[in-house]
DNA sequence: CGGTATCCCCCGCGATACTG
DNA sequence: CAGTATCGCGGGGGATACCG
């Protein structure tokens, strides 16, 4: 006769804990508050889930009235956070940083998706630092990576960032050659990529002034900053960008 | 083939919600920060949860080195948070005044549990305005409980706080005689103390002075403080006490 | 007190397919 | 693009009993 679903506490911890600590919620939370507004474009930074449990969730934090759906132009629906919603937003982000700083040793060779290491390059390119008046094609080359999501194109063109896994055959201006593993420790601010194209992880081929825009342009993940607190290094800590 | 219990992302957001998003999880580390130390304190805050999973819950949290155990006097084991773990009391606290503010009306009379109600008064009085030199009983009946969990005693001796739910057969000196929903509402901060007895909804009945003392003794919900902002009502937000 | 052990139900959620 | 529909299983966790 336990809850199904409830605690069957009126504690406030409780009944928050109830919503936002759901299986998947807290990454679609997270989703919403990096900016993603549609449907596809929340599914791929959750590609795992299903998107029949994706919309469920959504319909739940919608009751919560933690997300509102808006309908945008034809027939297409936005989702944006609501006030309580944004008020989520600190918590989710101290969790992220708890992660950063607790949770290195807990990296299983499963966590490392080249889906989400290139979504996330994808948005976070600042598409200012890269050519404006022509198209830009980088290949980039995740080794280790299962066949399927091995190969990726981003085409830069008009301030706009398309990320293809097929090869949408245009010209490659730059090819970047990485080592999945180095390039998300990369990503994640652990290591530098100076170090690691030294390493022999990361190679560029093309032409060296893209190679060095297109390192600008790159923005690392949010929590690149946050020092982790589990291995004896020096340790100081950042704040989030 | 999707992971059964991770959510195959490096993000740390992910990282840590495996962890902290778990469920019962937050409950658990609630009574952690509020400071209960014993297997079955913890089991007092959380009362719908199997023991078998409570423990289950804590070998989790040690092995990821949120929570530490040690051996206390004679077969005794305590529960401390680690350095990590400690990191996570701010979350959880935001957690709650998110809840208190936003949750409001997701309260469903399941909620209204007697025992942690009782266990959260018996933890949060403040012996040192009650009488020291002798030992003071005070009976407490909930109406609108269910029969078993109706009657209650606190007994304070020597500076230490008995929560009973037996007669401990001792004179009562005090008795208060509250609706649970009314007296849950009165803890939450949601209602005075004293518009509930002019309300009728709690009634004290034995020595005034006495009935004051216990009055000022009743440190009230952690969140009590926090306004909830689904209502229409003013709402000057307050912080955590 | 401080947990284990065991059984078993049930539903959350993963998988797959399909629609407007 | 933005979801629904359906099915089946796995294991999380509730219930209960028991131990050192």
């Amino acid at each position: 006769m336990a809850a199904h679903k409830g605690y069957g506490q009126f504690c406030p911890v409780a009944k928050a804990a109830e919503i936002v600590a759901e299986r998947w919620t807290p990454l679609v939370l997270r989703e919403l508050i990096l900016g993603s507004r549609h449907f596809n474009e929340l599914r791929r930074g959750v590609p795992l889930m299903s998107s029949a449990l994706l919309s469920q969730r959504l319909r739940e934090l919608e009751y919560a009235g933690i997300v509102e759906r808006r309908a945008g132009g034809g027939n297409s629906t936005e989702y944006h956070l609501s006030e309580a919603g944004l008020e989520l937003r600190p918590i989710i982000e101290a969790l992220g940083v708890w992660g950063a700083r607790w949770t290195r040793s807990r990296l299983t060779s499963e966590d490392y998706d080249p889906s989400l290491l290139m979504w996330d390059i994808r948005r976070n390119i600042d598409v200012t630092r890269l050519p404006r008046e022509r198209r830009t094609v980088i290949e980039i080359f995740l080794q280790g990576a299962e066949a399927a999501f091995r190969s990726w194109w981003l085409v830069v063109e008009e301030g706009e960032v398309d990320l293809c896994l097929k090869d949408p055959g245009y010209e490659v201006d730059l090819r970047l050659s990485a080592e999945l593993k180095a390039m998300v420790e990369v990503w994640m601010g652990r290591q530098s990529m100076e170090a690691a194209v030294r390493a022999g992880k990361l190679r560029f081929e093309g032409k060296q002034t893209l190679a060095a825009s297109f390192r600008k342009s790159l923005k690392l993940s949010p929590f690149a900053r946050v020092a982790s607190r589990e291995s004896l290094a020096p340790a100081a800590s950042g704040g989030l960008a």
